[in-house]
Formats: C-alpha cells, sequence, structure tokens
DNA sequence: TCGATACTTGACTAATTTACTTAGATATAC
DNA sequence: GTATATCTAAGTAAATTAGTCAAGTATCGA
C-alpha cells in the first residue's frame, strides 16, 4: 500500500459524505466547496470508490453520492486501497516483494513489519471513529457555518447567476 | 517525514557498515557489490549521511566508511531523516502541516497520528536491533560466501584484468 | 613521486507519478 | 426538454525519484 495525497482526499471526502449524509444524497459539488478539493478530482477518486462498492451513486437533480455501508463499518485501509490500487511488484522494499530472488535485501522483514505497523493503524479505524472525536466534529461545523454565509451571500449579491 | 526507497537504501547500506565494519573501514565499492546499489548513488547518499554526522570517512587506499557512534545508538529514523531531508510545508496532509488557515482540513489529527505511530517505530529501532535479528545474520552471511565466491572466481579467470 | 584507491561534488537526465484539467456523454427529476 | 447530476476518457504540467556522468581531491604504498 502507498499513502499519498489522493488516499488522503479520498477519506476527507469520504468522511464529508460520513458527516452530510444523514438527508440523503450529497452532491460532489458541495463537498468540493466544503472540502477544497477539485470538483473534477472527486469525480475521478469516487469512480473508483464506487467500483469498489464504497458508496451508492444517484443521478439526476437532487442526486449524489452517499456511503454503501455505515460509517462504522468502513476501514481508512479499504478506502486508500481503493484509491491507490497499484500492485505492480517491481523491484523490492517494504509496500512490495523481494523474496525468493537469489539475493533477497537485509531489510525486507524489516518494511514488512513497519508496513504491517500501518495496516493496523488504518484497518483498526473507520469512518465512524472519525465522526466521533472532537476535533472533527468541530471542523466539520466550522465548514457547514462557511458554506451558510457563502450561499446567502451569492443570494444577496445576484439571483440565479449562470456565469 | 517521507519513506521512500531512497531512504530504504540508506538503512541498508548504513546496515552493511554496522555488519562489516569491524575490520576497519569499509569501501562503497563493497557496499554495491553486497547490496546489489549502484556505487555512484551510494555515493550520493553516504554525502548526506556524513554531512549529518552518522558516519565517518577514511580517504585513500583501504578507506571507506565507518559509523560514526555505535549501532546500538543509531535509530533508522535519523538515518531517513538524513537522507529524506524534504521539509517543505506545502499544502496540507499528514507528514506536512495545514494548521493555522481558516479552513484546516478534516483529518488533519488523524495524519498526524499515523505520522507519530510511524515515527516512533522507526526511532525504537537501531542498527544495533536490526544486527542482532536472525533473518538479517543469515541473508549477510550468505552474501559474504557470494563475494568470496567472486572474488575466486575472478582471480581463477584471469589476473589484474583491468578490464 | 607516481599511481592506484577511494572519497567528494555538481550537474544532468530519463522515467514515473501526482494532481490535476478539459471535454463531452449519459441519466433523471421536474 | 432542460437543469442537475453522475460518469468517462484523455491529456498535461509539475514534481519527484532514481539514478548517471564527469571531473575533481586526498591519501597510501611502492
Amino acid at each position: 500500500m502507498k499513502l499519498t495525497t489522493r488516499g488522503r482526499y479520498a477519506v476527507t471526502a469520504m468522511l464529508d459524505l460520513a458527516l452530510h449524509g444523514g438527508q440523503g444524497a450529497v452532491p460532489l459539488a458541495e463537498v468540493s466547496l466544503r472540502q477544497e478539493i477539485s470538483q473534477a478530482y472527486l469525480e475521478q477518486l469516487f469512480v473508483r470508490l464506487r467500483r469498489q462498492k464504497l458508496v451508492k451513486s444517484v443521478r439526476g437533480p437532487g442526486g449524489g453520492y452517499l456511503l454503501a455501508r455505515e460509517a462504522a463499518d468502513i476501514s481508512l485501509a479499504e478506502i486508500i486501497r481503493a484509491v491507490d490500487e497499484t500492485v505492480d511488484a517491481t523491484r523490492c522494499g517494504g509496500w512490495r516483494d523481494c523474496q525468493g530472488q537469489d539475493n533477497p535485501c537485509l531489510t525486507h522483514e524489516l518494511w514488512e513489519e513497519l508496513s504491517r505497523t500501518v495496516l493496523e493503524f488504518l484497518s483498526r479505524t473507520t469512518l465512524g471513529d472519525l465522526v466521533q472525536r472532537h476535533h472533527v466534529r468541530a471542523v466539520s461545523r466550522r465548514q457547514d457555518r462557511a458554506m451558510l454565509l457563502r450561499q446567502s451571500a451569492g443570494r444577496g449579491e445576484m439571483q440565479r447567476a449562470s456565469e
């Protein structure tokens, strides 16, 4: 497994669904605004999340995405694996694999151990856990307030501006 | 902190020093043969390791590199930090930092926690620990035998071939 | 003092990956 | 039928990695 910003964006977006999925499907446009991730990029990520059956999609107006299972039943490891699905076993080193060669690397075992540690952490933590954290709830409330402000400001300035 | 093959190569090379430094300085040419890492690349790594005072260099014939401190006193975290010294705090996410913005990211705390876990693992483990592991010792013995074979084969085939 | 050995340094590069964007198609509620 | 969404493919600029190349400098041993 790998840890890049892609995986982190995916977790953030999924957490946004967990926090706002109570009243139905959440459109990516909203997630994009709240989490400041470009919508086009989110679309790319959600294709993979849907293929791995981590989210359900609802098309058309009023549509969006929903968690496919309960938040408490979706681990961070699953999310990251869904978007960072690179399983190319080139060369050796920790998340890859080098055994069976005539000269296996000295530190193979070590990186495996570290890899296990990280995976364990990510498998143990679920979206449900994150939703309960005080820090997460506080940041989320702030984001919601900011969204409301932006909306009313938009309505105050202009009506249904299509540009 | 980051984890790339660069850091893994550095740990492997340092472990080679720890294993073979008993009889004096170890030339990079030897490390290169044993660990199958290009010598030019090793040279690049050892410049940084020396600057961080993790190794001492001995120039001239019979020279090479030596651990600057006892193996049991050099943690893997130090080694990796020495060669992967990127501290550019662009954007957010785990090993970086995003606090103090008007919209801090939802999962900041989470990546920090993971980061701490990894760092703890790498700080806790020293070269001395690795030297003691059975798996490491076994692989090392194999590498030594392969080196001896290569040497005697070289002498058997030709004498001081300069090409 | 010569030459081999080995470290030292800097610049350069090919390949890969990341983090996107662009452009358009398709589905659905109203 | 049109606005709101998801979908999908393709392309791309920037960064990073994992090196190579070339030219040194220091030191030992003969």
